[in-house]
DNA sequence: AGTAAAAGTGACACTTGTGTCATTTTGTCG
DNA sequence: CGACAAAATGACACAAGTGTCACTTTTACT
């Protein structure tokens, strides 16, 4: 009974993505995001009140999209080929923990935005919680070293995402050189 | 021949780190800035023409200091030893990798800027060459894996320290942790 | 005590982003 | 066709940061 959308939801989480990546959760504009879609900024509020609630909104998506995938880690047999599959699953959805650090900066503007807050904290400890069973694993099969912390591990991994490669190392040779060091070490055994 | 400043160049520093590290570049403002040293905004333009000059002039100050500290490397004995120097600085000095981060945010808004970050670029070519020569050693005493990239080891050992405690671990478990699997990895022998 | 040089002030004009809303456009359905 | 509901628009009032500058204040020095 009325006209067609100008945008799709899909087009919309695809530049709001890139915009943030680009500038920055305070450099991330309506203003921006409006020129880009060829649309007026009056029209972004009809759909969202602010740009943390089309935002939260936006990273709630992209969690359940990797957590989908996440969940797959349990298909693969035994420790180190799940912890394969996790290095292998992060630096396909290189943005993740950037998205995270971005989503700590956002105020509670209104109760949407609150509420996909605390609904995206559930789904972090969701994704813990998928994680800790792995770790157990780990640690079940004897091949975890006992005294390192969980979270330490799991941080460690996720975080190998952000080193800057500046010298452009070719990427496989950049993953199995993470894979390598995170599983045995940089130190050669004597 | 005339009055004293209300401020030193020690408190502005001081300040400008803590609210860089609170509310990031963006957020970063003279405003701001200027309420906490308890002084108009008017008189922070009398020395900086704006705030990407203070914010990199203030740079330049941290990342000479951290240089000096960094040279010391070379007075521990052996590759072991320089390692764990390593890690122990950047943990003393957590906010550099930070600060780089954000570094790399700053636009080129007048010309002394522009020479300020060419400056800041030189200082991280230093800072690598420094580091480069304690890869070396590393090589030499056959202590390091041949196929690992010198940058990734580098950029692995900077990046530990953003990773979130999120659980609280004690410090010191922490940096062991770390250590431990840089240079031996998480997983045990058989 | 007088003064000049530097420090500091605050008002002004400007820019950019925000949120709202009366109005216009568009396309489907009866 | 025509009407009506959703989509889109663009102008308005507001908020916050920026950079400037004529002016005032302070104080070390003569």
């Amino acid at each position: 009974m009325a006209r067609d959308r100008k945008f799709s939801t899909d087009e919309l989480f695809q530049l709001t993505h890139q915009l943030l990546l680009t500038y920055g959760y305070e450099g991330f504009t309506f203003s921006i995001l409006a020129e880009q879609l060829e649309v007026s900024r009056g029209t972004l509020y009809k759909y969202y009140e602010n740009k943390d609630e089309l935002i939260t909104e936006f990273m709630l998506y992209e969690m359940s999209q990797f957590m989908l995938k996440l969940k797959d880690i349990h298909a693969q047999e035994g420790f180190e080929a799940q912890t394969e599959y996790l290095i292998d699953l992060i630096f396909k959805q290189t943005t993740i923990p950037e998205l995270i650090e971005i989503g700590r900066h956002i105020p509670n503007t209104n109760e949407k935005v609150e509420k996909n807050k605390k609904q995206l904290d559930e789904q972090r400890m969701d994704m813990y919680y998928q994680l800790e069973s792995y770790i157990q694993l780990g640690r079940r099969e004897q091949r975890l070293k006992k005294n390192l912390p969980t979270s330490l591990i799991l941080g460690l991994i996720f975080q190998t995402i952000t080193i800057p490669n500046h010298f452009n190392v070719p990427r496989s040779e950049w993953i199995e050189g993470i894979k390598e060091i995170i599983c045995h070490g940089m130190f050669l055994q004597n």
